[in-house]
DNA sequence: GAGTGTGAAGTAATTCACAGCG
DNA sequence: CGCTGTGAATTACTTCACACTC
């Protein structure tokens, strides 16, 4: 408790609050290539589909980086917003679930792109372990924590069955990950301390179905 | 407005109240496959990781689909969330973008089996149409306008590169497309009574950057 | 002037707490 | 009794509006 860290005085920053960082870094990110140097709420806004207030909302909770009367400078606030995030290092993975979706994002180049090194891949199935995806071989699951320690692994990518989940968070988080992307259909219980995002492909389409469902039928 | 659609009084209902009926759905099915019959608020929300308050307030949005003293009844709170969430029937469900994504969600048995059928697969590069992907023909995306309309297509999934997005949503909405699930980085704008979900890998690995940054340090 | 940063006001979501029914 | 269903209280999030700085 010496110190005191970067953004955290002890203010409670909303999940949707990240979310609109993660969009701002983008946009800003895309008109760094198109050479614009200044910007402001109003327009990050209109692009990111917010308000300018909220905007400026989401900045303050961070500190101050625009300048009154002129704006933010596109470069400045994009690179203030990656170390908010935590965007300026590279993020030991593991991805575990080397099926469909695992093989998936294993080559989607987004991930290494942004930060995020998949380390090392594993699997249940006998059949796939010494196998190969990508550049990378599939190692036994039994090997997992293990591993984890001797890697540094940090975060862990979860594209395993359903009923598999909770053991292997379990043992993920005993090997000392705090960080977890999980693909399958189900909240696995961890630990105060351990973050767990669950990307569902189901709930999304379900969600759409009953958006659909609400005012489709007088169309 | 003669009459009045099933759960549509005027109320909000928000995201998140919807994602978690999703979610209820989905742990009631697995104990219906387990047998039991009965369960009670506290039960789903241990199960879900919510409160039992959060999910008798969620249900009641709809009705009152339990028994005092008793509890609810499985599988008739399944039927009931099921036919909320609009899932009763089968949704006409278009690919556009058969990248690595976009070739992941196709052989996902996931879609199928709750009601989401794809019925075509639209690319715009010349290499790839024309060619196989799972068990459907790669169409060119020129064709897609026409395609939504003859196949009677309701929903598009989007994986396609962030610049391509706008032109084919406003496309499909043309169209009469009334709901999207967007892989893109970089949301669209749509007209009213469009919905659009976003799902984006990066987006969540970088929720839990930031998470991992706030609290990982003192590790 | 133009556009940020921010307290204050307003709105939405969650939690509490308990009346009421089986 | 037990557990639901729900107004009322609380907490979180967003929008407003304006003082302040460039």
């Amino acid at each position: 408790m010496a110190f005191e860290r970067a953004f955290d005085v002890a203010k409670k920053i909303s999940d949707s609050a990240i979310h609109r960082l993660s969009l701002y870094v983008r946009i800003l990110e895309e008109w760094e290539r198109e050479g614009r140097d200044t910007t402001s709420s109003e327009e990050l806004a209109e692009r990111g589909g917010t308000t300018a207030a909220q905007v400026r909302k989401d900045l303050s909770l961070f500190g101050s980086f625009g300048k009154r009367g002129l704006g933010y400078s596109v470069g400045e606030l994009a690179d203030h917003i990656r170390s908010i995030l935590g965007l300026g290092r590279t993020w030991r993975v593991a991805l575990v679930g080397a099926g469909r979706i695992g093989t998936a994002l294993l080559e989607y180049r987004g991930f290494r792109e942004r930060g995020f090194d998949i380390v090392a891949v594993y699997d249940a199935d006998p059949a796939k372990v010494g196998g190969c995806v990508g550049e990378r071989t599939v190692r036994d699951v039994a090997g997992l924590e293990e591993g984890i320690r001797a890697e540094g692994v940090e975060i862990v990518v979860l594209a395993v069955p359903g009923e598999a989940v909770q053991p292997i968070v379990d043992l993920v988080v005993r090997a000392g990950v705090r960080g977890i992307l999980n693909f399958a259909p189900l909240k696995p219980r961890v630990p105060e301390g351990v973050t767990v995002r669950d990307v569902n492909l189901v709930m999304e389409l379900e969600a759409l179905s009953f958006a659909l469902s609400q005012d489709g039928p007088d169309a």
